[in-house]
DNA sequence: CATGAATGAGATTTCATTCAT
DNA sequence: CATGAATGAAATCTCATTCAT
């Protein structure tokens, strides 16, 4: 793994441990195994990484829907693969997901924010126009705002189960089965 | 106003010009007018003004809730109800609610979060609990959960909305459409 | 109790708890249960209550010593009386005499300490002088130098034994009688 | 000399000019030439330096000693040549001493302190010893007692000399005069 | 490229002292 | 006399950043 690399993982795993305002420089690089002055080579702050860490999540969230979402299956199939991968992303970068929100937006980095999650976003609404083409999803409204209404409530269901300590796969269970009926009820025709 | 409530409200109004990273105690303590010292007099450091912004944002939220909601409306016009009253908060907080959160997950006090949003879904669910019995919300998934799902879907599309600079009302209208259409459908028998 | 007292009493507990240099007015005024104001109706600064402080020592210790010594008793048997004198007294104040004799020296108030210490050098002087006219101890060094190294070596030869956490009796009981010898071959004639 | 060692010996300057109490790490660090944020790499606070200083002490009395003490000569001069490297430590760390010892005892390394002391009771032991052997001092208390009580002895009487302002020469030679006297008996077969 | 000791500006934090009650 | 909340000067301490190696 290249030096960048090390340092974007580093950083995921000590801003998932600390929190974002507590972070130091040094605690990352001490993470990634490198030396302080090392990191200005990459990033000029720790806010500059978040971008690279928000990249990185979307990437995968968008592979992971790629992995599982069938566009011949039923919607509320579909539905449930969606929440699948929104978990699974989510279970990986716990509450990093707000915590970049947080981040970019401190740092007046918000257009690229829209940028990064733009293809997660046009993926979900290649899936919602399909659906809305066999007239499985209602067409009431646009189908890009639809997929942000859609992404945002699974991202932050997802959250409420894995930001406590006290995670149980009982409670896991659960909240996606609300999830799937709220969110096949809000979409369907 | 006694001091600790000048010191709330002097955070609030610093952390939404500069963002929690920029700000600095002396800019809190100069915004409320007191001395430097005063500050630590009530509260330990500036993340620990954190719970009681997130409390004030909550009663308000509450307080909008119950001079909205009309519990004798139909479902649709209730969602609409709730819905005003959440963005009426988000206005006013601004992007508070996600550095809020941030503020909190940084901190060990998560479950001082889940204490504080209680009074939130406890109201939020009484007025789902009343259109479950008589029949206008579906009853396949328990109050409390439906409950939160309606805040957080709520918060998040708001903030989707006042986050970002380029604020048009136009937007507004359209985004508070899409989620009336979005969550009466959720809720709906 | 007068407020005077209670401070000066406080302030023992305090110093021979966190030392000098740890000890905050509050910590005194919170021990002595008075206000932060009070203290300043009595004392201009911690560091002037040492000397109050020493005073007491040194009367407990000139007390203890009258108490005690017998003039008429064998020297070997004085000196042993002067010794319990000594251990009673740092039993009692601990490490506050080198406490109290840094803090002196801290304060400029050099001059007070010789004036504090001198009644007790004068009792031990008058014992000397008379062990020296029956011809009990050498009469070579002149009585209030003999009277000073007197009391030095008793007093840290005590705190030896009492600064430290693991104090246990058996070592006492060995360290007076070491000392016994000691100061006893070094006065006799 | 490297920065730690510019920082003990700087401490040293600053804590008998100033005093503990009124030293302030900026007067360390401008003392010592470096930058305030480097003091921090090598101790966490002022007292912390304490123990170095001690060592630092007890590592020059142990040299004077050996530079001075001839095993061979007669006790009364060994002991004359053991109170010349006690003054002349003492003249050095001039109230050090009692500052250290109150530095310590404030801190929580009350076991440092017999321990940056046992090379020194070691040193006199071995002498004490020695001086066992041939007949020359009593055998009736174990070495090692009498060298704490030798070296308390010497250490408070020189202290006694230098910690006034108004030092005088012709009282460092009484001082030693009675001194020896005091010690050579107190030892003696 | 990589290092990590050193820097020092600027933040946090303390705490003796005041003073209105 | 007594109080203790408030003060703010002055201390401690942090940590992003640099730069000689």
């Amino acid at each position: 793994m290249d030096k960048r690399e090390k340092i974007i993982q580093a950083s995921i795993d000590v801003f998932k441990e600390q929190g974002i305002e507590k972070t130091k420089i040094s605690n990352i690089v001490k993470q990634a195994g490198i030396a302080q002055g090392t990191f200005y080579l990459y990033f000029p702050s720790k806010l500059a990484v978040m971008p690279a860490i928000a990249e990185k999540m979307i990437e995968q969230w968008v592979e992971a829907i790629d992995e599982r979402v069938k566009l011949n299956a039923p919607l509320l199939e579909q539905v449930n693969q969606l929440i699948e991968a929104a978990f699974q992303v989510s279970k990986e970068f716990r509450d990093l997901t707000v915590l970049t929100y947080a981040g970019l937006s401190t740092s007046d980095q918000l257009d690229q924010w829209e940028n990064i999650y733009a293809s997660l976003y046009q993926k979900v609404e290649e899936i919602i126009d399909q659906n809305q083409s066999n007239g499985s999803i209602r067409q009431n409204t646009d189908s890009y705002r639809l997929a942000k209404l859609t992404v945002g409530t699974m991202e932050m269901t997802a959250e409420q189960v894995f930001l406590y300590d006290e995670y149980q796969e009982q409670e896991e269970r659960d909240q996606k089965e609300a999830l799937s009926k709220f969110l096949y009820q809000a979409l369907k025709k």
